[in-house]
DNA sequence: CCAAAAATGGAACAAAAATTCCATATGGGA
DNA sequence: TCCCATATGGAATTTTTGTTCCATTTTTGG
């Protein structure tokens, strides 16, 4: 009634959450305005936790951080969750109806396409795991390691993964060469028999991409391949080939576990070659 | 003894999961079947909803559900849930510990490596369910669908997203643009109002990518963005711009989360296409 | 430096959730 | 068809969590 009266009404979304948040914080009490801070720099954390853990990882006592749901505007900890929640669930179909979805199974439209892909990538994932592609990882790592310059190859589906791998890879400082015919330049002669070339390539398999990795190959340098079928031509004349399964929607191959092999190849490559 | 127990421990982490569920999908009892069922396909309301809500959710009585988990291998629901609310916590305390586990440890030389980049691929896989409106989906593919030409743009480690994205929609029969920059040609002219342009960019934000962005919103063509963060500039002129969360091994972010919601979009923008 | 007001932390209480139990239903072999 | 093993759903129980209360401490203004 005064004129300062702690906020009625609660912030309705996450957003109108976090600006009264960023208001308040600085002109709550010492305890307070831990739960405050605490709570703005770890916002996801509200929706898995008690108020016990928010209250501990805050470093206050759980009727403090009460208090504070109250005076953030909420009528308790409940409320406040609620909001925080809801963004797991609220746009999505009701519950039932997605039940119905589930079972007549014929639904591409809306969300279910998000949810099979990543259902894919998922299944990716694990065969990955479960592949026996360690030991070759290893190789590979090693003989990239020890390579005066790394050639990464890949056209078409597997050019996100050379190029993902390039910009990891020169971020870990490994000399690396991201081979584009740009130009229809080829650069066969940048490769020396110093070097090591990883050529990345599914089924069908990309002429152009074989075709470099022979030369590179011919020219002296350590051949490692990448790819999704044992057909792959690659094993004629590379070192050491990987293989990764991927698992897919409608025809759409998944690139999760080609990005994940490549990614952890990167660091152990980084790695190996800071170890020497 | 006999020989088929119930598995006696319960998965270690998410890919364990997942893997298990796959098995044991169908060879379980009608009621408990539509336990494993629903929550394979909704892997992300285990961490924020009680049992009773699962239960009600999957169309069954809340002691189907914890007898599920049991089965599963879990102690109970409460077991099942930690598990996945694992991930929402554990990347928070030890970031640093991590960090120099990577460092020194030996071992990981070994497949520990792989299997953390896959195992933060997963969950990069099961945040996608959350934290991506779905509505946002279908309004950028609505918005890409009625452009003449789409234009793609995103550096470093966005390339390997909009380049993966070109090549999807080269093949979906949908004009598409991959802007790269080379010979520093940026192709400005190219934008017309009838376009959309996809932007991609993460923490820290490309210069560059917000740069071409505004002058293509400036030149009148609808821009939607890609990004991993709230604090994104695109959000200043973007039509919509949707939000993934990574998770991340020691400071490597995974893509599998962008690369499947981009490949989502994909095939939804060439369907949307085709039905005009 | 003192008194009043505000803030705090712990313990008590209430609500909600997880988990178990048991009576009933269901399905598969004799 | 009947019986037995198994599955199921609802209700009872236990545990956990949210919330409030109050004595103690800290801060603020005179």
């Amino acid at each position: 009634m005064t004129e300062n009266d702690q906020q009625a009404q609660p912030p309705a979304t996450i957003t109108a959450a976090i600006n009264r948040l960023d208001e308040i914080i600085g002109t709550l009490p010492k305890r307070m305005d831990q739960c405050a801070t605490f709570t703005r720099r770890n916002l996801h954390l509200v929706a898995v936790s008690t108020v016990s853990d928010m209250a501990k990882a805050a470093g206050v006592a759980p009727s403090v951080y009460m208090r504070f749901c109250q005076v953030f505007g909420f009528g308790g900890y409940s409320d406040m969750q609620a909001l925080f929640r809801e963004q797991y669930t609220s746009f999505r179909p009701d519950y039932e109806e997605r039940l119905a979805t589930l079972r007549s199974d014929q639904d591409h439209s809306s969300g279910q396409l998000l949810a099979d892909f990543a259902e894919a990538g998922q299944k990716s994932l694990i065969s990955l795991g479960n592949s026996v592609a360690n030991d070759g990882l290893i190789k590979v790592a090693e003989g990239l390691s020890q390579a005066r310059i790394v050639h990464l190859i890949g056209a078409r589906r597997a050019f996100a993964v050379v190029s993902n791998m390039a910009y990891l890879l020169e971020n870990l400082d490994v000399p690396t060469h991201l081979h584009t015919h740009v130009g229809h330049l080829s650069n066969h002669h940048l490769v020396s028999p110093e070097d090591a070339m990883l050529a990345v390539t599914f089924a069908p398999f990309s002429q152009t991409t074989i075709n470099d990795a022979r030369i590179a190959a011919e020219r002296g340098a350590t051949v490692f391949g990448l790819t999704d079928s044992e057909k792959c031509p690659l094993f004629e004349f590379a070192t050491e080939t990987l293989v990764v399964r991927e698992h897919e929607v409608a025809g759409f191959r998944s690139l999760n576990a080609s990005l994940t092999l490549t990614t952890a190849l990167s660091v152990l490559t980084a790695e190996k070659r800071k170890a020497t």
